[in-house]
DNA sequence: TTCTTATGCATAAGTTTCTTAAGTATATTT
DNA sequence: AAATATACTTAAGAAACTTATGCATAAGAA
């Protein structure tokens, strides 16, 4: 179900992109996040997520800080001024992949 | 340039897509056809597309016949009934996938 | 009260799907 | 003569997932 595999290579821009409008976030927050926004179709999975984040964070593009809440360990993350430029860059590719992926999908728009 | 990483994923459902429209088609047309209608932007690889179509052809989705033309061989792939049906879920996968990462890339359409 | 579900993070093994590179071959253009 | 275009194939490596496991606390259901 919520066809998975073809979030190959989007997971980190979608994490930015939320990232720039929550100004921070832990790592189960931004799955619950996904589903509500996509109604449960689209599944953020642990092991992909966290592996992006450290990814993400190594590279300078996040910052962390833990927290405890009600007696459980919370890591926020938060862009960096790198981290939203490349948030930046990361979306407007995705983006434009996504026209010439309609161009190539429906090459004949606007015809009944 | 030409962001090729996001066609993780995408490259099967493209070459069924054209294939619903062409009847048939040979590999290298294929990325000619792709580079054409995306204006050069989307370039697909001989490294990623052939062994896509080998790999369709194995699944049942896709018949060849070879064919000489100006003294060089080209492989004509043309869709089974299988792969009819198989663009279509394939295709409509992708769609609703594209809906919903709309969804999370931008949550508040219509907002100026 | 025990079991399951929810919350929360981490990582390892395996798979899929690319990229990059190399090889083979003919035709056309410079 | 060399480079580019046409045309297919395959192998090695990298990237980005899935699946599975592990740990830990809290809350709800049986």
């Amino acid at each position: 179900m919520s066809s998975n595999k073809l979030l190959k290579g989007s997971l980190a821009t979608i994490v930015l992109r939320l990232l720039e409008e929550h100004s921070q976030m832990y790592g189960y927050e931004i799955t619950q996040r996904v589903k509500e926004l996509t109604a449960g179709e689209l599944k953020i999975t642990e092991g992909a997520l966290y592996p992006t984040l450290h990814k993400l964070e190594a590279e300078g593009f996040l910052t962390t800080e833990t927290k405890m809440v009600d007696n459980r360990v919370r890591k926020y993350y938060a862009l960096t001024r790198e981290g939203n430029a490349e948030a930046r860059n990361k979306v407007n590719e995705l983006e434009q992949f996504l026209v010439h992926l309609q161009k190539v999908l429906n090459p004949n728009p606007g015809l009944s």
